[in-house]
Formats: structure tokens, C-alpha cells, sequence
DNA sequence: CGGAAATTTGAGACGAATCAATAGCTGTGG
DNA sequence: CCACAGCTATTGATTCGTCTCAAATTTCCG
């Protein structure tokens, strides 16, 4: 009974991200749990997609950390994005489909196939909006590493994901779990690891965040947001994490 | 017959970039054709899309230039990317879509609405491949930002402009022409004028490109590309512009 | 030709990188 | 239970890249 309550919960964060997309019906539901009955588990570091090789299937993360990483020839390195429960990877459209980007396993991660869905289904909008989601982060992204500052990007990054991770269940209130080390997030930054954790003194001293032991907790995310001018990411009129709401 | 000359002249960008993502049919080409037919001209600095307003219907860009961009509430400002005739924006399969940036002309442009298509049609795969590279060059903006230095970005950027004019046609041999000013190009690689301004004089003085009065020529695209350690974009294993090739 | 926009130049300040060393943690095995 | 190895976090001193502010100068365009 432990174990099957641990799967459970396993799948619980990946449901109810899934669900936040898009209404789920009955039949969807069992889809997701039939595919995540044949999950795999991936050790960290180990790469799940690599960069400039064919696309075998889209996979569906049900636990743990994940990445986009781009490696430069002399070693320096950018975080794309990151992955978490409920998010899905490799869902390109075109013919035999080349990643343009490796992804690799930043925790021990469980990952399934993502199920087909076809154009215009439930499953087919979950996908749809996802795949908006994901590119409003990138874009969101973008913005960080051009006109933010340090201290700005940890702030801003942060409630993004506090964000995504209240969408899928796994923040609880202004905490959640950060399995980052402060190298990866200087990589995902565009900064050194040096300057972040500076950066992450100066705003623990401002009283912005906690930080210890793997966990963050946000002092004030509205305050934070306001501070450094971030508006929440919204990608339809009809569904999806942000309700439309008056002017 | 002048007139009719310049229409085709119009066309011939975009449906050579189209015809580079996926061999068209002579369908499909007199569907585009009949689509530019009704294109219309947007002033330069007029928006095509607005941040947060939801998407009418996707548009393919006919002639001119055009940037995703995003402002911030102090007045700073991102480039996100910029798009060339033959690209389409504003197709998004989730229902209702919003724009998640801004779209601005950069130059006069001329646009028609981007005709349907069904999933798995030839017209399908183009726009297919042609989200795929929109988000590779995303992307490829992304590390930019985050790892590459001044003077990398600039170069690297105009690497990959004349990559993509090429494969529209608007480029001739490593020449260009580039109707960005300083400051825009500031805005898209998260620097200032001034020193995009020093970094071009730099450029210029090391013999990795001339530029005057809006063109450029890229006077050693490999050895600039070896030099930044660039690697060409490819999102497809069957199709698109950087055919597979023996190692 | 005149005015606005764009480019160029200079001097100085500041944010982030670099280099180097120390301290803290975590897991491992004796 | 302690000692050790190997990360990860922290601190300090200094350098470097880029920004800021301000002022020419040149180019564009009506």
C-alpha cells in the first residue's frame, strides 16, 4: 500500500499540471495513467535527448528535474529551461525532427511516453498549450539575460518558477524544493557562480527569500514581482494558469 | 509590366524561403500566390500583434522586415527576434491563442493572412519546419544573451541573418542589407548603443565585415563563424536548410 | 538647406568576472 | 564514529567589460 500510494504520488504533480492546461476528461486520465504505468526511471546527469540527433518520441516528465542545455565548444554553457513534472519534451510537429537542443537530467527524473493526441482532441489542446507555455518561458527568458540584472534574474526566475511549480502542486504556499545548485543557476543566468551567490546573499539580507538545504521560500512574491516589474505568463483567453480577469 | 514585375519580385523572397523548408506543389504555390494577392503594406513601427491581445490569424511576412519584442515597465526594451520575408507569425494550435510579445514593422512590410492548413499536407510540413526553426533561432538567442560577449553576439547574429537571407534570396554572396539601426541591434543583443556602436569599429578594424549606409558585408563567414564557434541551425533530419551531410 | 535621427568619440563609474583561498556539507569506508 | 574525498557555498582582492553621461559629427530626408 506504500508503494502504490508512492506512485500516486508520483503522478499526482504531472496530472494536475496536465489538467491545469485544459479540462481532462475520464479517458484522457487513463491515457496518462496507462503511459505512466510503463515510466522509466533516468539517473541525474544522464541525457535524454541529445542535441542534433533524431527525436525517437515525445516523453512525458512525471518526477523530478530536467533541462535544455546548449554546451559551447570551449566549454561554457546555458541553460535553456527547465523541466519539471507535467511538462513535455520533444513534441515537434515536423518530419523526422532533429533536437536543436540536448536535455539532460539535472535530479533522478521518471519519465514516460507522452501519449498521441491528435489535432483538435483534449490531449491534443493540453499539448498545444504546453508547447505555449513553454515558448512564453523561453521568450520570458530572453528577456532575463538581455535587460535584467543579477539580481533582477534570480528574482524573476524564482517566481517563474514558483509559479509553474504551484501550477503542478509541488510548491507548498511560498516554498518549494530547488534541487539547483548555484552553478547551474549562474549557468542558466548568464552569470558566474560567484556573482549569484552574492546576488542570493544580498537578497536573503533584503529579506526577499530563504534559502538552505535544496529549499527557497519567497518572503513576499507579490512584492518581488512588483520590485523588478514581472507580469505572470498567460498564452490563451480560455485556458491555462491565468485566468482572464477585468481590466 | 513594371508593376507586375515588382509584384513577383515581392513574392519571390517568401516563397523561396517557403520552398527551402518543404518542396512545393503547384497547389500550394498558387495558394500562396493567391493569399499575397490580398496582402496589405504596414507602416513601419506600426504593431502587427500586441502583447496580450489575443491573435487574430496567422500572417506570413511578404516584404520588409519585423521584431517580436517586449517592453518593460521602466522603458527597457528586448528584442526577441527578428522576421524576414517568408516568415509566419502568429500560429498557435492552442484555442484563442494571446500574444505573448508584441510584433512591431521594423521597415515597411507587406503581409498577407498565412492560408490554412491541414496537419500532415505539404503546407502543414512548411509551417511545421518553420516553427521548428523560429524556436531553434529562440534558442540560439538565448545562449547568445547568457554566454556569448559583445563582440560574439554581433557577429554571431549577423551570422545567422545572412543565413536566413540567403535562404530567402535577399542575400548576395556575403552581402546584405541590414535596415537595423545601432540601437535596434543594441536591443536585441542586450547591450548598448554605444557599445555596439565601439564593437562594430572593432569589427571593422580586424577586417571581419564592412557596413555602410545600411549594407552589410560579411567579409569571411566561415573564418567568423569558426572564430565565434558557431554551428548552423538544422531541425530536421529529411528537410529544411542545412542538408544532412557525411561527417 | 535645415532639422532630426543615427553614428561616433571621450571620460569616468559600476556591475560582474576572475583568481584564489577557506569553510561547510554529504556520503563513504575503515 | 571518525576521517577523508569531493562537491558546494562563501569570502576577499583585483581586473575587465560594459554602461552612463555628455558632446560632437555625420547621415538621412523632406
Amino acid at each position: 500500500m506504500i508503494r502504490a500510494a508512492t506512485i500516486i504520488d508520483d503522478r499526482q504533480p504531472a496530472l494536475q499540471r496536465l489538467a491545469a492546461l485544459a479540462p481532462l476528461d475520464a479517458e484522457v486520465i487513463d491515457t496518462i495513467v496507462a503511459a505512466a504505468g510503463q515510466a522509466q526511471t533516468i539517473r541525474a546527469r544522464r541525457e535524454l535527448v541529445s542535441e542534433g540527433r533524431e527525436i525517437a518520441e515525445p516523453l512525458l516528465l512525471l518526477r523530478g528535474w530536467a533541462a535544455r542545455v546548449r554546451l559551447l565548444p570551449d566549454g561554457r554553457r546555458q541553460f535553456l529551461s527547465f523541466l519539471l513534472p507535467g511538462d513535455v519534451v520533444g513534441h515537434c510537429p515536423q518530419p523526422r525532427p532533429v533536437a536543436v537542443a540536448t536535455i539532460v537530467a539535472l535530479t533522478d527524473v521518471l519519465v514516460c511516453a507522452a501519449p498521441p493526441a491528435a489535432p483538435g482532441s483534449v490531449l491534443g489542446t493540453v499539448y498545444a498549450v504546453g508547447d505555449a507555455l513553454d515558448q512564453a518561458y523561453v521568450l520570458a527568458h530572453v528577456t532575463r539575460l538581455g535587460r535584467l540584472n543579477a539580481q533582477e534574474r534570480i528574482g524573476d526566475l524564482l517566481l517563474e518558477l514558483h509559479e509553474r511549480l504551484t501550477l503542478n502542486g509541488m510548491a507548498r504556499g511560498t516554498s518549494f524544493d530547488l534541487p539547483l545548485t548555484q552553478e547551474t543557476l549562474a549557468d542558466a543566468l548568464g552569470l558566474t557562480s560567484v556573482h549569484v551567490n552574492r546576488m542570493v546573499q544580498q537578497a536573503r539580507r533584503e529579506n526577499d527569500l530563504q534559502w538552505k538545504g535544496g529549499r527557497v521560500t519567497l518572503l513576499d512574491p507579490p512584492g518581488l514581482a512588483r520590485k523588478i516589474g514581472r507580469v505572470p505568463v498567460r498564452v490563451s483567453a480560455t485556458v491555462g494558469p491565468q485566468p482572464a480577469r477585468a481590466r
